[in-house]
DNA sequence: TTGAAAGCGATACCAA
DNA sequence: TTGGTATCGCTTTCAA
C-alpha cells in the first residue's frame, strides 16, 4: 500500500508538499506539483480516507435511514441520493430497518453509521427518541425525505394534495361508492404519510358528502400481495364499491389483480387509482398521481451537500415537489352514474399540481 | 466528542485498559472491566472508526457494486447482503455504475470504494479490466454474485438450466411458434446471464427441432417498458409466436402488458413465461422460473464474512442455488395444438431444480 | 514556496 | 492484570 510518504521520496519534496500538491489548495509551485502528480498517478496513491478523516474529521459518507430497502419507491429514492452525492465524491453508507422494530433500532444505526458519517439522510421514517438524541448530540446535518421532523429540513411531495387529487378525480367521474387501501399500521401509527393520505382521503369523501365506508377500507400493509388479499374478500361480496382508490400504486396492483380474478372488469365494473406512478404502472395501465421520487433522492443529497459545504439550510426548509394526475386506462365512470362528464378511456390528461413550495437556497 | 482517553479518565485506568476491556478481549480484571463499560456508557463513547481503521487496517464496510441498485433483483439482493454483514457488524457501501459506460467507472469504483471496504461484492457486471488490477493488487475479497468470474468465488443460479426449465415447459405445453425476450445488449456483450440465458433458449429449441425465428426474438432492454414496447410491434403483426418466453419477470410483465392491449387473450392467444418470481408475479399471475434473490445476497454476506475471518473460500468456489417452476396462469397450451398433454390452468405445479453443487465451508 | 513536527484516536507490543 | 508508548497515514500550523 503506497502512503503519502512514498510519493514523497518518488516526487522529492516533503510529505506536507504532497498533501497541499494533490489537494490542490495552498500555493505550491506548478513545476512541483506537476512532479508531485505523476510520482502519484505512477505509484496508483490513493490517500487513506481513515487517516484523512482522522485529521480532518470528515468522512464523505451519509448514512441512509430506509425502512425497506428493496421496496421501488425506497430503492428509486437512494439511486437519486447516490447520483447528487456522488458528484461531489460522497457515498452511500446503506442502513435498512427492515425486519427491525422501533425499540431494536438503535444499535443498528448507532455505532454502525454515526461516526462513519458526515450527514444523515431519513427516508419515511421517524426517528426513535434515541436515535434523535444522538443526531442533536453529534450535531451532523439530517434530512429527512418523505416526511416532516421537527428541527431537520425535508424533502417530499403533499401527501394530502396527492391523495386529494385522486379522490378528487374519482368523484368527478360520478363515483359515489369509493372504497380505500392503505389503511396507517397500529404499530408505526406515527407514519406521516399513510397518515396524512387516508386524512386526505375522509376529508374530501366527507366534503362532498360522500360516506367513507369501514368495510369499503383495505387494512393491509402496503404491497401488492397484502392489497390483492384484502381486495379479494372484498369483491367477493355483493356490496363492493364502483371504485377503489390506493395509497400507493403497488396497492393499486394488487387490488386490479384481484379484482379481475374474481372476474371483475376493470374499469367496467370497478375503476383503480393510486399514488406514485410506479414503474410498472405504465404498463398495467393504471391511473395515478405522479411523483418524482428518483428527484426527491436528488433534492436531499443536494441539502444534504449544501449543509456540507457549510451553507445555512434552515431546519424549516421543507422542498414540497409537485405531483400529476396522470389518467390511464384503469379508471372510468360508473356503470350505473349518469355519464355527463365522462372522460374516454385512452385520452392522457395531465394537470400540474402545487409546484415546490420553496426552493434550496445556496 | 469523547474519546478513549475520556473514558480512560473517568475509569481511572490507563487507555490501553479501556482499549482492551472493551474490545472484551485479553485478559482484564472483570471488576475493571466493569467500571471501564459503566464509564464508557456513561460517556456515550463509540471508536471512532477512522482510528480503529487507521491502526488495524480494517473498516467493517464491504462494497457493494450493482448495475442498478432500483431494480427489484439488485435491490433484493443487496438486502440479503445487508442483512447478512450487519449481523456481524459489517456495513454496505453502495456503488451504482448507473449512467456510467464501461470507460468511465474506474474513477468512481476506484477511491470511492476501495481503500473504505474490507472487501467488495460485485454483482452481474464483468469487471473493468483496470479494476481487476486493482482488485488484484489489494489483494482484498471478492464475491460476485450472479455470474462467474475466473478467480473469484461466487453465488448464482444456473441461468442455463433455468432457461432450459422454462423452454422445456412451453414446449411441453405443445407449443412450437416461440418468441424470447431478453437479447444480449451489444454495448456489454461480456454480460453472463443474457447471454446464457438466450444460448439455453436456443439449444433447447434446436434439440426440439423447433426454428428460433429473428423477427419473433426482441431486442429489447431488459425493463417492463421495453419489453412491452417490442412486443407490441411484433403482436400487430400477423404471424406471431403462441408463446414468448422471456429471461426475466420484468420483460415478462410488458409482454403481457402489450398482448392485451392488441386484443389479445393471455394465454388463450399467447402464452407468456418468465424468469425470476418478481415480487410481482404472482398478483400478475405469471407462470415463471423462481430464484430465491435475497439469499443469493445473504449467501454471498456469509462468503465474504468467512473470508473476512480468515476462513479458506476457494476462488472456484461457485455456490449454485436452485431454481423452481411455478406454473401460473400466463401459460396453457397453444389454441391449435394437439391437447395431448393438457395443463389444467390454476393447478400449480412446483418441480424441483438442481440443488446447490457445492456448499460453503466454514 | 517548502519542510519539520505536532497531533488526530485508536491498537498492540513490551515492561512492570 | 495493567500502563507506557510507538505506530498507523495524513493534515496543518509554524518556521525557514
Amino acid at each position: 500500500m503506497t502512503t503519502i510518504g512514498d510519493v514523497a521520496k518518488a516526487a522529492g519534496v516533503s510529505v506536507a508538499t504532497v498533501s497541499r500538491a494533490l489537494r490542490g489548495v495552498d500555493r505550491v509551485s506548478p513545476r512541483t506539483r506537476e512532479r508531485v502528480m505523476a510520482a502519484a498517478a505512477d505509484l496508483h496513491y490513493v490517500a487513506s480516507p481513515a487517516a484523512t478523516s482522522l485529521v480532518s474529521g470528515r468522512t464523505r459518507g451519509i448514512g441512509v435511514i430506509t425502512p425497506y430497502f428493496s421496496r421501488w419507491f425506497f430503492a428509486t429514492v437512494i439511486t437519486g441520493i447516490e447520483k447528487a452525492l456522488r458528484e461531489e465524491g460522497y457515498h452511500v453508507l446503506l442502513c435498512d430497518l427492515e425486519g427491525h422494530t422501533f425499540d431494536t433500532r438503535l444499535p443498528i444505526t448507532q455505532g454502525m453509521l454515526w461516526k462513519r458519517a458526515d450527514g444523515v439522510i431519513i427516508l419515511n421514517v421517524p426517528p426513535e427518541p434515541g436515535e434523535r438524541d444522538l443526531l442533536d448530540r453529534l450535531g451532523m446535518p439530517v434530512v429527512t425525505v418523505g416526511n416532516r421532523q421537527p428541527g431537520w429540513p425535508s424533502v417530499r411531495i403533499d401527501d394530502q394534495a396527492a391523495m386529494a387529487m385522486a379522490t378528487e378525480y374519482a368523484i368527478g367521474l360520478g363515483h359515489t361508492r369509493i372504497g380505500y387501501a392503505g389503511t396507517v399500521p397500529t404499530s408505526v401509527s406515527h407514519l406521516q404519510t399513510p397518515f396524512d393520505r387516508r386524512q386526505a382521503f375522509t376529508d374530501v369523501m366527507t366534503a362532498h358528502g360522500l360516506e367513507v365506508r369501514p368495510q369499503w377500507t383495505l387494512r393491509c400493509d402496503w404491497t401488492a400481495d397484502g392489497a390483492a388479499e384484502h381486495a379479494e374478500r372484498l369483491f367477493a361480496g355483493r356490496d363492493r364499491p364502483t371504485c377503489v382508490v390506493a395509497a400507493s400504486d403497488e396497492m393499486a396492483f394488487g387490488i386490479m389483480s384481484a379484482a379481475r380474478r374474481r372476474g371483475l372488469d376493470v374499469p367496467g365494473d370497478v375503476s383503480v387509482i393510486g399514488i406514485d406512478d410506479h414503474v410498472h404502472s405504465r404498463i398495467l395501465d393504471l391511473t395515478t398521481v405522479r411523483q418524482d421520487v428518483e428527484a426527491q433522492g436528488r433534492h436531499a443529497g443536494a441539502l444534504m451537500l449544501a449543509a456540507l459545504h457549510g451553507h445555512e439550510v434552515s431546519p424549516s426548509h421543507d422542498e414540497v415537489l409537485g405531483v400529476e394526475l396522470v389518467v390511464r386506462g384503469s379508471t372510468a365512470p360508473p356503470a350505473t352514474a349518469d355519464r355527463a362528464r365522462p372522460t374516454p378511456k385512452g385520452v392522457k390528461t395531465r394537470t400540474r399540481a402545487r409546484g415546490v413550495s420553496e426552493t434550496l437556497a445556496v
